[in-house]
DNA sequence: TCTGGGGTCCTAGGACCC
DNA sequence: TCTGGGGTCCTAGGACCC
C-alpha cells in the first residue's frame, strides 16, 4: 500500500476483436466474435457491438451464433495479437522497467521505479501527474495501434486492477490513496479478483454480498467459509490492503498442451496416438523455452465433461521427447476411457531452468539400443524373420505422412479471419469457405473496406500469409 | 451443435523421515 | 502396542483468471 497512486494497470479493450477490426476495415463498427470456430468452440473475445447482443467471453460459439447470427466469426490470429502486444508492452517499458504482463493485453506498471518516479515523489499533486502520464500513454497506444486501452491507477495492484475495470472501455480511473474502502465497499464481492462463481455462492449463503459485508465479517468467519489462504486473502482485499510488488519476468511454472476433439475418441490406439502428438507439441514448447521438467501430467476430459489428471514425477528434469511421451502413454493406459474422451492434454511441471544432460533419458536410449541389438541378433539367427520394421519403430512424422498419403491429396484448410495473399489481388483475409470455394476480402489495415472475390479452394494463386502490422511502416 | 486453451494457486491425504 | 508431531514430497482435484 502506497500513499502515491504510482501503480497502473493497463487493459486493452476487447483486445482480439479490436485487433481484427483494426486489421479489417470492413468490420469496423460491426459485431466481431473471435474464438474457436469448430463445433465445440467458445468465444474468446466479443467486440462491444457483439456484446450488445449478449455475447461474451467463454460462451459456447453455438450460442453466440444464435444470439448474433450476423456477426463476423473469426479464428484467432495470435501472431498478430502478439505483435500488437509487444508494441504496447514496449510503450509501458518506457514508463518503468517494472512491467508485469498478465496476458497479451494486460499489465501492471510501477511508475515509482521509472523515470517519472522522482517527479512523482516530489510532486504536490501526484494524482494529476499520474493522470497526465496515463492519458499520454493511452493516446500513444491509440496513435501507434489504432486501439483503445483502459487504465486504472492506484496505490496497489488490487485497486489499479479494479480501477481499470471501472474505466472500461476507453477510460481512465484513479483511486485516491486512502479512499480504497470507500470505493470497494458498495461493490459486489465478484469485483475482487479471485472471487468467482463458487466463492460468490458460499459467501451469498452466509449473507455476504458486498465487499463492505466482507470487511465487517472478520477473519475467523471468512477463513471458516473459504479456507485459510483464500479467507485471509479475501479479507485483506476487502479492507483494501495489498502490498504485492510489481514483478517483471516471472518464469513459467508449467507448460501444457491440450486438444478438444470434434468427436469423442473411443479407440485406445487412437487415444495413444493423440497422446504422442500432444507430448511432441509439449516438448517442442518446453525446448523452445529452454526448460526441462520433472513432472509429467496427463489430462483427460471424458464424454460427460468429467475431468481427471494423472501425473508422474521423474527422478530428474528432462526435455527428452521419448521420456515424456512414454510417461504420458503410461499414464493414459491407467485411465478408464469407456464412453469416450472429448479432450486430452499433456503437461510438464516442476520446471528447471536449464536443459541438462539427462542421465535418465540416456538410460532409456541405451536400453532401446540394447533391445534393437538383441532383435538384430535374433533376426540374424533366424533369417526367415527379416522384414519391415515394426510400425512402432518408425518416426512419428513418417507415420503421419503415410496416414495423410492414404487420405489422398491434402486439401488446404481456409479459416475465417485467416490472412492470405493473392498473386493478382494482393493481401486479404478469408471471409468463409465451403463447397470447394473460398471467399476472400481484399483489404489491409490502411486501405478502405475492400472487395470480395471467390476462388476454388485449391487455387494456386492464393496463399496463406503473415499478418500485416496495424500501421504502415 | 453445451461448455477452449494456457496458465496460477490452494487443499488434502498418504508416504516417509526425523 | 491405543494415541506423537512436524516437515516435505507426491498426487488429485478444484477454483479462478485471461
Amino acid at each position: 500500500m502506497r500513499s502515491l497512486p504510482s501503480i497502473i494497470h493497463l487493459d486493452m479493450d476487447a483486445f482480439f476483436a479490436s485487433v481484427e477490426q483494426a486489421a479489417k476495415p470492413s468490420l469496423r463498427g460491426k459485431p466481431v466474435i473471435v474464438g474457436g470456430l469448430g463445433g465445440r468452440g467458445v468465444v474468446s473475445t466479443a467486440s462491444y457491438e457483439a456484446r450488445t447482443f449478449g455475447v461474451h467471453s467463454a460462451m459456447p460459439m453455438a450460442q453466440a451464433r444464435r444470439l448474433c447470427p450476423n456477426a463476423a466469426f473469426l479464428t484467432g490470429r495470435f501472431e498478430a495479437y502478439r505483435r500488437v502486444s509487444d508494441l504496447v508492452m514496449g510503450l509501458l517499458r518506457e514508463l518503468s522497467p517494472l512491467v508485469e504482463p498478465l496476458s497479451l493485453d494486460e499489465a501492471f506498471v510501477d511508475l515509482a521505479a521509472g523515470p517519472y518516479g522522482p517527479a512523482l515523489a516530489a510532486s504536490s499533486d501526484a494524482a494529476a501527474l499520474v493522470l497526465a502520464l496515463a492519458e499520454d500513454l493511452r493516446a500513444d497506444i491509440e496513435r501507434r495501434t489504432g486501439l483503445t486501452a483502459s487504465v486504472g491507477a492506484a496505490g496497489s495492484k488490487l485497486m489499479a486492477k479494479i480501477a481499470s475495470e471501472q474505466a472500461k472501455p476507453d477510460g481512465l480511473v484513479l483511486v485516491v490513496p486512502g479512499q480504497e474502502r470507500a470505493v470497494l465497499g458498495p461493490m459486489s464481492v465478484r469485483a475482487l479478483p479471485g472471487v468467482g462463481p463458487a466463492t460468490e455462492q458460499v459467501l451469498r449463503r452466509a449473507g455476504l454480498t458486498t465487499v463492505a459485508d466482507l470487511a465487517e465479517a472478520g477473519e475467523a468467519e471468512l477463513v471458516q467459509l473459504l479456507g485459510r489462504a483464500h479467507g485471509a486473502g479475501v479479507l485483506q482485499m476487502a479492507l483494501g490492503l495489498d502490498d504485492r510488488p510489481v514483478v517483471p519476468d516471472r518464469d513459467a511454472k508449467s507448460v501444457s498442451v491440450e486438444d478438444t476433439f470434434e468427436v469423442d475418441l473411443a479407440d485406445r490406439d487412437r487415444i495413444l496416438h493423440e497422446v504422442d502428438v500432444l507430448a511432441a507439441r509439449c516438448v517442442g514448447r518446453l525446448r523452445a523455452a529452454g526448460r526441462s521438467g520433472r513432472t509429467v501430467v496427463l489430462k483427460v476430459r471424458r464424454f460427460d465433461f468429467s475431468t481427471l489428471t494423472r501425473s508422474e514425477t521423474l527422478r530428474g528434469p528432462t526435455d527428452d521427447e521419448t521420456v515424456i511421451t512414454d510417461t504420458a502413454r503410461r499414464l493414459a493406459a491407467q485411465v478408464d476411457v469407456t464412453g469416450g474422451v472429448r479432450l486430452l492434454g499433456v503437461g510438464v511441471s516442476q520446471l528447471a531452468d536449464y536443459t541438462q544432460e539427462d542421465l535418465f533419458a540416456q538410460a532409456v536410449r541405451e536400453a532401446a539400443r540394447e533391445q534393437a541389438e538383441l532383435r538384430e541378433q535374433a533376426a540374424a539367427a533366424e533369417p526367415g524373420q527379416e522384414g519391415a520394421p515394426e510400425p512402432a519403430e518408425r518416426p512419428a512424422e513418417a507415420v503421419e505422412e503415410a496416414a495423410e498419403a492414404g487420405e489422398g491429396p491434402v486439401v488446404r484448410r481456409w479459416m475465417p479471419g485467416q490472412d492470405v495473399t493473392h498473386t493478382e489481388f494482393g493481401p486479404g483475409w478469408v471471409q468463409g469457405s465451403g463447397v470447394g470455394r473460398v471467399t476472400v476480402r481484399f483489404e489491409t489495415p490502411w486501405s478502405g473496406p475492400g472487395r470480395v472475390r471467390t476462388f476454388l479452394v485449391d487455387d494456386r494463386a492464393l496463399e496463406p500469409a503473415r499478418p500485416l502490422p496495424l500501421r504502415q511502416e
